[in-house]
DNA sequence: GCACCGTATCTTTTT
DNA sequence: GATACGGTGC
């Protein structure tokens, strides 16, 4: 039974042994986690304890997929009874089962953000309300972050700080928004993400004898990923691991990146509080990365206040140091990675899929896309524009939602019209205030459109429900692949398609088959139960692109967003865009907080690489749509520079300055433009084109200094003592100036 | 009701 | 640079 702790090191074997009361694993990046807790629960299985009275919960559903799979080469197919999934995929199966308890449908919609927003959009509009001062993504993201910390409608809207809050920000009808959004998903059988895990905490705290049951049947809780839960998920967890108190949570506080999400670092900071009697057990050491990037992550993450006690280290060899690369512009940051990535892999004899290119934000793709292109590099974007928020795809996924809950709103504003039946926008306006006068749902007033309407569109409305309804009697007797191929055909939505012989028409059309195959694939697998429309929504609306990866391309270099790169190791790391306000992100510069958030995402970023990892920045950049500038990212800055390999770097003078940018020229195949400074002026000053203002703290009187307009120069005098710290510089070419330090940008020279 | 075109706004990150 | 929205003309 424990032959296969054999290969565990004692604090990951004693981890994996312990598996009774509260426990908390605290995980350096790359300590083995995912194997300790794949151990732990075939450990629990090799014990005796039945897969069923285990609950796992998972960041992404592929985590878990791939752990259920690791834990069936060790315990076999007894794995797949295991309750195992992220929060949101595990509580909406409970909620459908529940879901009568909490008056819901049980074969309630789940509105995803885009829904969620056009339907607050609606609102807003409905009550004449200014969609400048409550946009729609900020209206949600204040709902959201009320729902996570379990604040009711009611509690908004008696409790008077919610209500100061929103009168000082100038959005004081926020309240009312909330009332009627939550009224109308409740109408509508619809719950947004938050709603499931929020009335997950409805249900368990209205219905004590279903709690009791799932605490019952979850005798073994554990929780991955546990820095990123949020209040709401915390407490489902707290109450169902009450009775057993066999709770096991996981987690680095230093990779806690999604607090924007509602995610609370309080939750695995305050864990020992909650169950005093807890084993606390420190993975440390590092089995994925060289020691320089271990030691340049440790540097990076020093600079936070707020952590746990941790000191990763690792037994693996030094490697190479980390490379620095400066391009003049986004386009050129593009060809400089393809090209580092193209050498890398004839050098070392490595794969596509040994490469990762990782940026902060999913618009930052292109130029890396662009340039991969012309080098002939096959790659693949993970997140983005996912397969499934195509609008073609999200358009037949209306069409099947609608016809299992005929009340999804959102559903029915997408598809009513669609393909053309000449019911427009104000017909549609009509009906909804009609429905909203009356308290009855759209679906009820379009029904019984003879009611309030004659002529041409109340027989066009009139011609759709009859459809839907034809739909509905057929989606009772038939699989869910049958029925949406019905659907795609008979709405039109097919021939509409097929008929636009435009590049983009062609490839919606495919898309669309695409999806009808993936349907096929869902009825086909003999293991489903239930192969019904129903179930297969159940399963879509929870699933993203990083869940979906088809085995053909397989060799790929991967470019992705750093949060979605989290949980995942690649060979070579590229993260790229290291520029102050786009990483950090200037609306994360704004508090010590937030900054630290991004401190920690680019520990994640880092932490990622196994071999070798690089760095790149650009001083332009386009971004709404003209060219900006740019300053390199303060991050750079902060990582101990003995790990750093800085391409371009030379001597401060003109000459040695201009021949290494020609060296790098030459190396990059001419990408680089050399420096055009006339040398007939050697008096004057050339700014480095390496240059990277330093941490000002570290001046000292005699360093020698360069600074952008001045040139270079030696400190005479620091001033740290008066409030506006200030120094005052000997400039080689000016003389002396006195810089406050809190605004001059200095590069420390030596 | 609908198609077309010009303009405004936008970029964090995701279940 | 792309998309979403409002205005215009049919």
């Amino acid at each position: 039974m424990s032959d296969f702790l054999d290969g565990l090191n004692e604090a990951q074997s004693e981890a994996v042994v312990n598996t009774e009361g509260p426990t908390m694993i605290i995980a350096g990046a790359g300590s083995g986690k995912t194997r300790v807790l794949t151990y732990r629960i075939a450990h629990l299985i090799a014990k005796g304890v039945e897969p069923f009275h285990i609950l796992a919960l998972t960041f992404t559903n592929k985590a878990a997929s791939e752990m259920r799979q690791r834990i069936e080469k060790v315990v076999g197919t007894e794995a797949r009874n295991i309750w195992m999934g992220t929060f949101h995929s595990v509580f909406s199966k409970i909620l459908r089962i529940e879901a009568d308890k909490i008056n819901y449908p049980s074969d309630f919609t789940i509105y995803d953000s885009e829904d969620s927003k056009s339907l607050l959009k609606s609102i807003v509009k409905e009550l004449h309300l200014d969609d400048k001062v409550y946009k729609p993504s900020m209206v949600l993201a204040r709902i959201s972050a009320a729902k996570n910390r379990l604040v009711s409608v009611n509690e908004y809207l008696s409790n008077p700080i919610y209500k100061e809050d929103d009168i000082a920000s100038g959005r004081p009808e926020m309240g009312r928004i909330y009332k009627i959004y939550a009224e109308r998903c409740f109408k509508a059988g619809a719950m947004d993400f938050d709603d499931l895990l929020f009335n997950t905490n409805v249900l368990f705290r209205n219905h004590l004898d279903v709690l009791n049951k799932y605490q019952q049947k979850f005798q073994y809780v554990m929780v991955d990923e546990y820095q990123d839960t949020n209040v709401s998920q915390y407490l489902i967890t707290k109450k169902l691991a009450a009775v057993h108190q066999n709770i096991c949570v996981v987690g680095d506080d230093a990779q806690s990146i999604y607090a924007f999400r509602g995610a609370d670092i309080q939750n695995i900071l305050n864990f020992e509080n909650d169950y005093p009697d807890l084993k606390i057990f420190r993975l440390e050491q590092n089995y994925r990365s060289t020691q320089t990037i271990v030691e340049a992550a440790n540097s990076i993450i020093k600079h936070n206040t707020k952590q746990l006690r941790k000191n990763v280290w690792t037994s693996n060899p030094e490697g190479t140091k980390i490379d620095v690369i400066k391009a003049s512009s986004d386009t050129e940051e593009g060809k400089l990675i393809a090209n580092a990535i193209f050498e890398e892999k004839a050098q070392h004899n490595l794969r596509n899929r040994d490469f990762a290119i990782l940026y902060r934000t999913n618009a930052q793709s292109r130029s890396m896309e662009e340039a991969l292109r012309r080098l002939n590099i096959k790659y693949r974007i993970v997140g983005g524009l996912s397969f499934y928020q195509r609008k073609e795809i999200k358009d037949l996924i209306a069409y099947l939602r609608l016809i299992i809950n005929h009340n999804d709103e959102e559903a029915l504003k997408r598809v009513i019209n669609l393909p053309k039946r000449g019911i427009g926008d104000t017909t549609l306006a009509k009906l909804i205030v009609i429905a909203n006068e009356n308290d009855v749902t759209l679906w009820t007033v379009l029904s019984e459109v003879d009611k309030v309407l004659q002529g041409r569109t109340a027989s066009a409305i009139q011609g759709f429900v009859d459809l839907i309804k034809a739909f509905r009697i057929s989606a009772e007797a038939r699989d869910a692949y049958e029925v949406a191929a019905q659907v795609a055909k008979e709405s039109g939505m097919l021939r509409e398609l097929y008929e636009d012989k435009t590049v983009e028409g062609l490839s919606r059309y495919e898309n669309v088959q695409e999806l009808l195959n993936a349907i096929k694939e869902f009825t086909a697998n003999p293991e489903r139960e239930d192969t019904r429309l129903g179930s297969f929504l159940q399963e879509v609306a929870l699933i993203t692109d990083a869940d979906t990866d088809n085995d053909e391309d397989k060799d790929r270099v991967t470019l992705m967003t750093i949060h979605s790169a989290k949980g995942l190791e690649f060979k070579n790391v590229y993260v790229v865009g290291m520029e102050e306000g786009l990483f950090p992100s200037s609306m994360m510069i704004g508090s010590r907080q937030d900054l630290e958030e991004e401190r920690r995402l680019f520990y994640v970023a880092v932490t990622r690489a196994e071999h070798k990892l690089t760095l790149s920045f650009a001083t332009s950049r386009y971004r709404y749509g003209n060219l900006q500038s740019c300053e390199p990212s303060r991050f750079l800055e902060e990582i101990d520079r003995q790990y750093l390999k800085i391409q371009q770097r030379s001597l401060p003078t003109s000459l040695d300055r201009t021949a290494s940018s020609r060296n790098l020229s030459s190396v990059r195949g001419g990408v680089t433009k050399i420096a055009t400074n006339p040398v007939s002026r050697p008096a004057a000053y050339v700014p480095s084109e390496n240059f990277v203002p330093s941490d000002l703290r570290r001046l000292r009187d005699g360093m020698r200094v360069e600074h952008q307009k001045f040139g270079f120069g030696t400190v005479k005098t620091v001033d740290m003592a008066s409030p506006d710290k200030k120094a005052l510089v000997h400039f080689d070419l000016l003389g002396d100036k006195t810089l406050l330090l809190s605004f001059a940008k200095l590069m420390i020279i030596e």
